[in-house]
DNA sequence: AAAATTATTTAGGATAGACTAAATAATTGT
DNA sequence: ACAATTATTTAGTCTATCCTAAATAATTTT
């Protein structure tokens, strides 16, 4: 039951599951690019991981590639591994939402199921890591994600910001600047969906934002 | 300034350290026992890590291996990081000091020296890990250590537990159940040379423990 | 429906780090 | 001093994971 995966193994599985979230099986280039691996190179991991037994991803030459239920299970676990350590990392060292990113990249592949365990513990089971993305629970169930794109909020609703799809270091902390964090609370004031900005009252600030789609793509928000 | 040494690498010139911390040259076979690598394969990265640019070790065909001070540095800074993610674990998440070792084995060579950092002044700079074990500075100064085996111990002396060089696990809970941890202070009542068996009085405890050699050569005290 | 372009796969090679078996050097016992 | 034993090194393989270049398949453009 505990075939060891490698690191390299790992992370494949991780992007594949990242890549294959629409539904749509991932492709080759896709992931290389993710991986910053040669597409070459891709190649040769899926079909090793397609003829290992058993099976971690399903695969039909120049069709992409999707997770088996088993693969798919090493993938959470990866997920939980990751997202659990940047919580902990803001928590309890006081590391920022824009450093974590990195350093979760390595501990992920090394924490045993004990220090996940404890981990998840000592925060009390959290449901979101900083950038609001979910946490797989210990039995790898992801939870549903229920927030949509700001860019796609209606005039005059309000919402509040649910999560960040962004490891930009940049980015993370003009956010931030903003008041754009998890949890601030939002409202549309002027929506212009032709040329794709949007002006934004920002609960608690006095000058309203005005924003980008390389923002209103980037940020999520749920809507209560 | 940064050229990266594989987990294996930092593996070996920790391992290094703690041979030649008596002022000998590591053998190839103590390597490769402590290792568990097949001792034909440490000579081969012995021979690498020798003529590599700038050498990390010194090498004379049958006559051991030493450290450079560039291999010394770096063995020191593995070693801190175990030793800081130990009293991490164990200050933070609860872990027993006969849990730590084999978690703190694989995050050593991972962390980041920022993670270090804030681990290193979470704790207040420890000058020393669960086991006793001195934290080398974040400038890489060894801390010096005047601990003795207690075996060394003379005749109605006392002396205060300071160190247990063991891993493993059953000493570790045993000694736990004696209450000779980190701290402790005890006085020799009898001392036989000549069996290697001693009773000692542990403060705190109504009566006294008799230890073999097994013991007495793993705990080291302090007298002061 | 060709042609051109883009995506993917195959083939061959490199590197790191391990292994085993055989050769050689060093040490120990007589 | 010689033989036996033990320690170490050399030589040849193996696996994992990456690479580049060339071949092929799929898709898009004209
Ligand atoms: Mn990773
Ligand atoms: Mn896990
Ligand atoms: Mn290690
Ligand atoms: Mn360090």
């Amino acid at each position: 039951m505990t075939e060891h995966l490698t690191n390299s193994i790992q992370d494949y599985l991780k992007h594949i599951y990242e890549l294959t979230e629409d539904g749509q099986p991932a492709t080759t280039t896709a992931l290389a690019t993710r991986l910053g691996i040669a597409p070459a190179s891709v190649t040769g991991m899926i079909q090793k991981l397609a003829s290992s037994e058993p099976a971690l991803v399903s695969y039909r030459k120049h069709q992409g590639v999707t997770l088996t239920d088993k693969g798919r299970r090493a993938a959470l676990e990866v997920i939980r591994h990751h997202r659990l350590i940047e919580a902990w990392l803001v928590q309890t060292l006081g590391y920022s939402w824009d450093e974590v990113h990195n350093e979760a990249e390595k501990l992920e592949h090394v924490i045993s199921e004990e220090l996940e365990a404890r981990i998840a513990a000592a925060m009390g089971n959290p449901l979101r890591d900083p950038h609001g993305d979910p946490i797989p629970s210990a039995d790898l169930v992801m939870p549903e994600d229920k927030s949509m794109a700001l860019s796609g909020l209606a005039l005059k609703q309000e919402a509040m910001v649910s999560k960040v799809e962004s490891q930009d270091t940049d980015l993370l902390k003009h956010l931030e600047s903003l008041g754009l964090v998890i949890g601030a609370r939002v409202k549309t004031l002027e929506v212009s969906r032709y040329d794709q900005v949007m002006r934004l009252q920002v609960r608690g600030r006095n000058e309203p934002v005005v924003l980008g789609p390389a923002i209103t793509n980037r940020v999520f928000v749920e809507i209560k």
